[in-house]
DNA sequence: GCCGTTTTCGGCCCGACTGTTTTCAGTCG
């Protein structure tokens, strides 16, 4: 059984058991549990088995999930699991997605009520039933009649680049309001994750009213949630949560920190204060005793040195490894950083379905800094796209020859093909023209729904071909419209490892494929990593800072991505 | 359920807002 696995069966009891209203500190320690599964870089099945080691030697691993990790890779089910799902109606979880309705609520409502849809909720509001018991009353019956309609048509998560462009609009709308010292946004934004299910803003301002007043004024605005002095909520658009919190100059580091999270980074964090005899919350950092005094609060790096440690990058702040990192080392390692990009590798020209000329590209990508480039076309098979055959793509190689003379040492551009691997598992171009490029990329674009040995076995069977570089956005997902094609990942990256080979981390903010999960896996394999904007034109190029961004968020270091290499280290890598 | 430079038991991060309450529980982030 696979970590993911495993991982997935403790998530599942967590949420089970929170439903439930079990002790909120067992929940937390099965889903701590399943983060550390999920992100081991050995499979738990093969520790197992091997009589030397311990999984209690895991940290947030005890001797009960340890056992029910053996449970589960023996028998391949858990009987605790089985029987909370079967004991769980699904109405209970369905119901906490209504805002104000938590766990306590929600199993009020279903066992007084009997309560088994929402649409039984929904009659039960209208029949002023929910009003009359104890502990809810007209108010909350008519917010939950409210959350229903919010419940079934929020838009549940918005993409980093979608994120962007909503926190662009609330940018300028708040711009105008003069009692603004400074405006930051917070939250899974600010941590760069790739999709975000609410915008966190934080301000600093004298006049909390008058900042709360100017958002109220947005254009989006659905409805206000919630307004306190210091606190407001609100949705806007297709009802997407948006957070306003209004603190003092003097608070700002302690509230950023605290609402950049995530949450388990800052019980990590707030338990190291505790250790040290000190208390953190979105205000300062406090010594713990009679006259509380007040040590730090007003940037993020006093919160942080207050606390031993260094400024930690927001990417980081995922409760993984990032305070380890200074107990291990005391230094955080150096992360990519956006201007360690010297190339980009695979980009289409209007020969096939981009929209520009090879120069243009050439000329648009020395200009964004990079020193050499890789034209990467599809290949036949993509005829929707008017894919190149051997005839086009040797011409085009010409043409590329040509360029290369005239731009001299300005820019690079390589030859290169993103050859598809066809649904028999052939590759769409013959091996003597791929021997003649400079870089060749495969992928899948056919047969998606083919099955997982199938999938695994054509991708792996590219990965052996002498030919093939690197593997193009290795699991096919589009976040938030497609799922990742079947695929056993873990072969994939066996196969690459092995052969030697490079896997892409598509910057495109619908892909961005790998995930940091499956790329922190590549990274500890040794596999080297490309990060490349799959751009059709010339604005398509500007996605690779999502790349680098999500590059950061697995922890990968400049030199695991081979486009911060010189040209020549990836021909000598290349020529292996 | 996990864990131990105060602990093998008793902690486990902390505060704002709301509604239903007469001092607080539930929800949320």
């Amino acid at each position: 059984m696979k970590n993911s696995e495993i991982a997935h069966a403790f998530e599942e009891m967590a949420d089970l058991l929170e439903l439930r209203g079990e002790n909120p500190f067992r929940v937390r320690a099965y889903r701590q549990a399943a983060r550390v599964i999920a992100d081991l870089p050995e499979s738990v099945e093969e520790i197992l088995q091997d009589a030397d080691r311990d999984l209690t030697q895991i940290a947030g691993i005890g001797e009960t999930i340890a056992e029910k990790c053996r449970t589960l890779v023996e028998t391949g089910t858990l009987p605790q699991l089985e029987k909370l799902r079967r004991e769980t109606p699904p109405v209970l979880r369905q119901m906490t997605r209504i805002p104000g309705v938590g766990v306590k609520k929600a199993l009020v409502l279903q066992q007084q009520l009997d309560i088994q849809s929402l649409e039984d909720l929904r009659r039960a509001c209208q029949e002023h039933r929910v009003r009359q018991l104890k502990g809810f009353g007209a108010k909350t019956e008519a917010e939950i009649l409210r959350g229903l309609e919010i419940a079934q048509a929020a838009q549940q998560r918005l993409r980093i680049d979608q994120a962007e462009e909503l926190v662009a609009r609330l940018r300028e709308h708040m711009a105008a309001c003069r009692e603004i010292q400074t405006l930051e946004f917070a939250g899974s934004y600010r941590r760069g994750k790739e999709t975000v299910g609410d915008i966190d803003m934080l301000v600093v301002s004298d006049h909390g009213a008058a900042v709360m007043d100017r958002l109220a004024q947005f254009p989006g605005l659905v409805v206000v949630t919630a307004r306190g002095d210091t606190k407001m909520s609100c949705r806007v658009d297709d009802h997407f949560q948006v957070d306003l919190r209004v603190v003092a100059a003097e608070s700002f580091g302690a509230a950023l920190q605290y609402f950049t999270g995530s949450k388990e980074h800052n019980v990590q964090v707030r338990g190291r204060a505790r250790k040290m005899g000190l208390t953190i919350n979105e205000y300062g950092v406090y010594r713990l005793g009679e006259n509380q005094q007040r040590i730090a609060g007003a940037t993020e790096e006093e919160v942080y040195t207050a606390l031993e440690l260094g400024w930690i990058p927001p990417e980081l702040r995922e409760g993984r490894k990032e305070l380890q990192w200074y107990e291990d080392v005391d230094h955080l390692p150096p992360l990519i950083e956006d201007g360690d990009l010297v190339a980009d590798l695979h980009m289409h020209t209007s020969a096939t379905d981009g929209t520009e000329t090879i120069e243009a590209m050439a000329e648009a990508a020395r200009k964004l800094g990079r020193r050499y480039i890789a034209i990467t076309d599809h290949s036949q098979r993509v005829s929707m796209a008017h894919g190149l055959d051997a005839e086009r793509l040797l011409a085009q190689w010409e043409q590329i020859d040509a360029l290369n003379n005239k731009l001299g040492n300005r820019i690079t551009v390589l030859k290169g093909i993103e050859c598809d691997i066809l649904e028999s598992g052939q590759l769409d171009l013959a091996d003597d023209v791929l021997a003649q490029a400079d870089w060749v990329i495969a992928s899948v674009h056919y047969g998606q729904k083919q099955s997982r040995e199938k999938i695994t076995q054509r991708i792996v069977g590219a990965l052996e071909n002498p030919h093939v570089d690197a593997i193009a956005h290795p699991t096919g997902r589009l976040l938030g419209s497609r799922p990742p094609y079947e695929v056993d990942i873990e072969a994939v990256f066996v196969a690459a490892a092995e052969n030697k080979k490079i896997l892409e981390l598509n910057a495109n903010p619908r892909r961005l494929d790998l995930s940091e999960e499956h790329l922190m896996r590549a990274a500890a394999m040794g596999i080297p990593i490309c990060i490349n904007s799959d751009a059709h034109s010339i604005e398509g190029m500007h996605v690779l800072r999502y790349g680098i961004i999500q590059a950061r968020r697995a922890g990968l270091l400049r030199d695991q991505v081979v486009n911060t290499w010189k040209l020549a280290t990836l021909r000598r890598w290349l020529q292996r």
